[in-house]
RNA sequence: GAGCGUGUAGCUCAGGGGUAGAGCAUCUGCCUUUUAAGCAGAGGGUCGAUGGUUCGAUUCCAUCCACGCUCACCA
């Protein structure tokens, strides 16, 4: 640090702007490989980035720079640079830098710009992880030392992006996936919404919420949990169909899956069903898919993942059944806690039916349901917004996607008949009561929307954070979220 | 929240009760087509923090902090 601050007022004496205003970019590094014609008369180019290495050799010099889309070998000859040379000379890996010159092939066959004009951008004062790295005789880049310490990778995210590219293109295949679900829903007509962030009550899912204070009103609000209360307020209020890709906040644990801020998209359509949803969804995300990696199949870990639809769709009952022999149906609750016993699951003595058989098919079908799948036909007791099941007692029309051994998207027929959902609203206060913490809350405003009637309607969500990491086949949902929480530095 | 593991130079890592090591990076010199450039030389560390044991601790012990993995929790 102390010897760029010597470089860097060194620089300033030599009445250079270690921090330029701007530069005249006419190229990226992969278009020029692009447009490379060996043949034609040699091409005049600007090209700007990020010194990434330099090969020094007295009056001479080759440093490579990258940019937003690759890396770019840059040939530095004193005869041509003059002044500028010996201002190279006090530049080092990190610095950016603006070059003019023309593009050529060296001896080596490597395409590179033949600098005939050099600009310092801006001088880097921090030394950055040095990656080298070469391309074997197979082609493959070998990179030696690489930068990564996870925590210094996530804390500064900057440095990963700098010298890691794979991290950088799991970003750019984020936003793919996010602009692709958006184009999906507004090409069939879905509006796209925004509801608030900070709530007065939460609600639309089970889960711990963050609480924080408006001063002028001096009142508590929550950090939203989910979307879906206001997105069907909106139903009620005529629209068609309306769609939010937002952040949602969970105060729970962390780990590989979990986050206490993550995206989600839903998803609310009226006048439809699930059994409409589970196409929409299987269209969706095979777009989706294709449009990220050009084919609906991806690698994730030792899996491969095919999202071609249709995929196979069966309901919990059957799929416990099929996974451990056991059926569920028409058992009454000793009768579950036998059966889950026998399958060497541990069950809470306080929890109810619907509890057990999530418990049984969590632990016994969920982790080997590696392409995706749908499943059908929830107990009741699990979803308390969701359509009691048009002709199974106890049931809901409900549907989740397995990916991968993991939950990826939850549907349901919306429940829109007023007084149900106030009697299982008031099911949930009794948990809340019991002292269940994640136990949905009574919503009054939520119900008089629902007294004015709610026409027959789909709902979706889509976990995007988990979307990205089979996508990407990336394990943590820290390598796809950008800045994921961290404690803080000491 | 629990268990296990990790923390040593800018990065990646060795080491080990007696004042600290490598490669790359950095600095100096030579080098006008190099590419993990090369050659010669040099500098760089509160060994995560705090206590304890010891003549002596970076090393052993305890506590704390951060991170990782697994589990628990979690739609």
């Amino acid at each position: 640090m102390l010897r760029r601050r010597d470089e860097l007022q060194k620089l300033i004496e030599m009445n250079i702007n270690p921090y330029a205003y701007e530069f005249p970019r006419t190229a990226f590094s992969q278009d020029i490989f692009r447009s490379f014609d060996d043949s034609a008369p040699p091409q005049t180019v600007a090209v700007a980035g990020r010194i990434m290495s330099i090969r020094r050799m007295g009056k001479a010099s080759f440093c490579h720079i990258q940019d937003s889309k690759g890396k770019i070998q840059i040939y530095l000859k004193k005869d041509d640079l003059g002044k500028m040379y010996d201002a190279f000379k006090l530049m080092d890996i990190g610095d950016i830098i603006g070059v003019h010159g023309f593009v050529f092939r060296t001896k080596m066959g490597e395409i590179s710009v033949h600098a005939q004009r050099l600009e310092l951008l801006a001088k880097s004062l921090r030394p950055l992880p040095v990656v080298k790295e070469k391309i074997d005789e197979h082609g493959n880049r070998i990179v030696y030392d690489p930068f990564s310490d996870k925590e210094l990778r996530y804390r500064q995210r900057y440095v990963d992006l700098i010298v890691n590219p794979e991290v950088r293109q799991v970003f750019i295949k984020r936003a793919k996936i996010i602009s692709t679900i958006r184009k999906f829903c507004d090409e069939r007509g879905y509006l796209e919404v925004e509801t608030p962030v900070l709530q007065p009550l939460y609600g639309g899912a089970s889960a711990r919420p963050f609480i924080t204070h408006h001063n002028a009103l001096d009142i508590d609000l929550y950090l939203r949990i989910a979307d879906e209360l206001y997105l069907k307020r909106l139903i009620v209020g005529g629209f068609d169909g309306v769609y939010e890709i937002s952040k949602d906040f969970r105060n729970e644990g962390m780990d590989r899956t979990h986050n206490p801020e993550f995206t989600m998209m839903e998803i609310y359509v009226a006048y439809k069903d699930y059994m409409w949803m589970m196409t929409f969804v299987e269209e969706l995300l095979s777009t989706v898919a294709n449009e990220v990696n050009g084919t609906m199949k991806v690698t994730v870990g030792s899996n491969e993942v095919d999202f071609t639809p249709p995929w196979r769709r069966l309901t919990m009952y059957d799929a416990i059944r099929e996974f451990t022999g056991k059926s569920l149906e028409g058992k009454n609750e000793k009768e579950l806690r036998e059966i889950a016993d026998e399958l060497g699951l541990e069950v809470d003595q306080t929890v109810g039916i619907g509890a057990i058989i999530d418990e049984i098919f969590s632990e016994k079908v969920e982790p080997f349901l590696i392409q995706p799948t749908i499943i059908t036909d929830y107990p009741i007791e699990m979803s308390p917004l969701a359509k009691k099941h048009r002709f199974k007692p106890g049931l809901v029309e409900r549907f989740e996607v397995i990916v991968n051994g993991k939950e990826l998207c939850n549907a349901f027929s919306e429940l829109n008949d007023p007084l149900d959902q106030r009697a299982r609203f008031e099911e949930q206060m009794k948990l809340r009561a019991r002292g269940d913490e994640e136990a949905h809350v009574l919503d009054e405003d939520y119900l008089r929307a629902l007294e004015y009637g709610m026409p027959p309607t789909a709902g979706l969500g889509i976990g995007i954070d988990r979307l990205t990491m089979i996508l990407t086949n990336q394990e943590s949902i820290r390598d796809v979220i950008l800045f994921p929480q961290m404690k803080p530095e000491r």
